[in-house]
DNA sequence: TATGAATGAGTATTCATTCAT
DNA sequence: GATGAATGAATACTCATTCAT
């Protein structure tokens, strides 16, 4: 269901802010593979979305910083509104992994939230965060928009989940598990736009904060 | 510092999704104030950035709803730029006067927080919300970007604010505040991203639901 | 032929930079002539197209340096065109007049010439020079275009006179008398691209200067 | 400084009225050169704003006349203005040339002024004379302006040198050489106000004339 | 007289996309 | 694989002009 290269790209997250080798600079340098260059489009995409927003980044913004010409990105790509969708699924994909994960571990629910919790935060903080969270669907045509939709249900599904899971093997208070999921992706998808690389906290740091905070609350705990 | 004619303009906020009715259709029908145009151009282009995004927006979309033409637009406000920023402040506002109100009250800082963030919740909820929220800074002049930094900023620091207090009073316990800031206003901002009128439960109740769970946490409590 | 107030606009013309007054300013003051707002009019619209060329002048400039609105204008004038045909006319008529002096004295043909090109020069260097001679014939209607030509053509005839007048009473040498007048012409003309009011320079002085150079000319003379 | 192609361009002046041939009318004809479009974009821009004035061409006109579409004309030029600044230094660079060759020379000093000024007048007549004399310094961005200011200031500072020289070598009698400068160079911008193609007259018969005038001067000469 | 309000027509500029080479 | 060249469509913004009041 997701494209090819999704995986290894999203696995090489990278938080610098260098930017990117361009794999076309040594020509001759060996047959450089196809998905690496395909891998380097779209992450040099997703970091000029992420900086300049969508519509005001041109292709020919992104080919500038690849050294290459506008063409040869349709070469890698078959649209702008698909290298933002590619974008979107090489940040989703660690999410995925993460609940892949908790659904197979026999932790006690809330633990396993914790845990995914964690590395979605993660993610968002990632290069892709952008791409995943900011971008509007409006900018995506009908077919793709319902992809995109369906992807991000997987993971609010996922979270309500294990809330009540949770809720029945005791580890989670009573609540509402959609509202409930809606607040926690909400103050998890917030960090992309307030995050910045040269952070003092690391994400990691981040999403421990506020994972705290939705275990305890604000009301003072008896002790 | 703000505009003029926005807080009557955001005292009238309207949930519904009907139409508004153009002032210009019954075009001697009362000497219709130039205000109350200018509102129904601020509002009309708030409804639009909303359901198709900023830049999927022309001004002669909006222009066309109103049923005038594109250069009436201009007699009313400076600039696409300027439209947006318009409807920032109008969203703004009632969130600024619910601070305001916090501050002014002398219960105890949790319960003023709570009311607050209530409110907090239904102006995210409100027709603005997206251009509070979801417009990005990247569409905005450097002069405009700085103002409303500021503006979302105050917000910011009252939340803080808010939560020392609350630390100090005992009514809060011990937490990170910047941390915890960002993680209510995101989980409040995401509202934005999701909430339609035709929604199953009302903005208020939503508000409610959250900042239960803000109170609360995910872990039972003892009793 | 030429338009009514344009002589007593003429004759009134002003070198200095200081802000026409406005004769809308004192309201109740006199009910003030019609005559004499068309000539505020007129008046501004030349030091505007003087300063930023007609183009890049519009009717608000305009109206606004008279602190009027820009319908009121239409009181007044036409048409933008007309505004320029005016300051045109007005700009024009000393330099007629000072053809027909040249015609009704009966000094040699050379002094009468010499008299004429004096005058023309200070109109060019007047306020209304710009119009004059820089105003571009393509802004202007068929109509209005040929009545412009055909004045021009008048001043053109009247040197070319002159320049026989000179050669038969023997005050001016022999020479071509078409290319002669477009060679004075167009050195007077140029004043118009250089002039500035604060030039070290008086227009009587510069004229002065130009009128030798044509009677004797660069080579040196006998004595 | 000036623009590469410009002193090709200049080289090939074409005084005919005949519609320059489309080089992409015969698109496989040759790989016509980006150069060679590029050129007659230039050429087209000149006669378009020779015939209707800069402010009444649109992009769109000039597209037209080439067969092309407007965007195209962004491919090769990177604004109007630009387009009016290459015209520009297209028609001044034959004349810097002759002022070069002037400088170069060791013929008394009226007798260079005299060949410099053949050529200056053929430049005016040619398809260039608009923009390098007509064109508004309004219509240019301030760096431009500066720039085009600078470009006629050094052929004025050329006259008056010549002058000078004149004047110490004895070839031309005593005068103000910022004021003749002046009007020699008004009298021969002129021609582009009135020179067209079609004239009986060539260029250089009219620069002859003016020459002459300008050397005898309208007094007659002792024989 | 003067103006508030509105508009029609125009215009420069941008950009995703295509295609022959 | 990559590019030079070209284009169609869109879009923000301007401005002279009109007209009811």
């Amino acid at each position: 269901m997701l494209p090819e290269s999704m995986i290894a790209l999203a696995m090489s997250v990278n938080h610098g802010t260098a930017r990117a080798p361009s794999p076309w600079r040594s020509r001759r340098k060996a047959r450089a593979d196809r998905g690496l260059k395909r891998e380097a489009v779209i992450r040099t995409a997703a970091r000029a979305f992420n900086a300049r927003g969508y519509h005001n980044t041109s292709l020919d913004d992104i080919a500038a910083t690849l050294e290459v010409t506008k063409p040869t990105l349709y070469y890698y790509v078959e649209n702008k509104e698909q290298l933002l969708f590619e974008c979107f699924c090489a940040g989703l994909e660690p999410v995925r992994a993460a609940f892949r994960d908790a659904r197979a571990s026999n932790q006690d629910a809330r633990t396993r939230l914790h845990g995914a919790l964690l590395r979605y935060a993660q993610a968002i903080a990632s290069e892709f965060g952008w791409c995943m969270v900011r971008a509007e669907d409006q900018d995506l045509s009908v077919a793709m928009r319902a992809h995109v939709k369906a992807l991000k249900s997987e993971i609010d599904q996922d979270i309500r989940r294990l809330l009540r899971e949770g809720m029945a093997d005791g580890s989670i208070g009573a609540c509402d598990p959609k509202m409930t999921a809606f607040a926690l992706a909400g103050a998890l998808n917030w960090i992309a736009h307030w995050y910045r690389d040269n952070q003092s906290q690391s994400a990691a740091q981040i999403a421990a904060a506020f994972v705290a905070l939705f275990e305890n609350g604000l009301r003072p705990r008896a002790a």
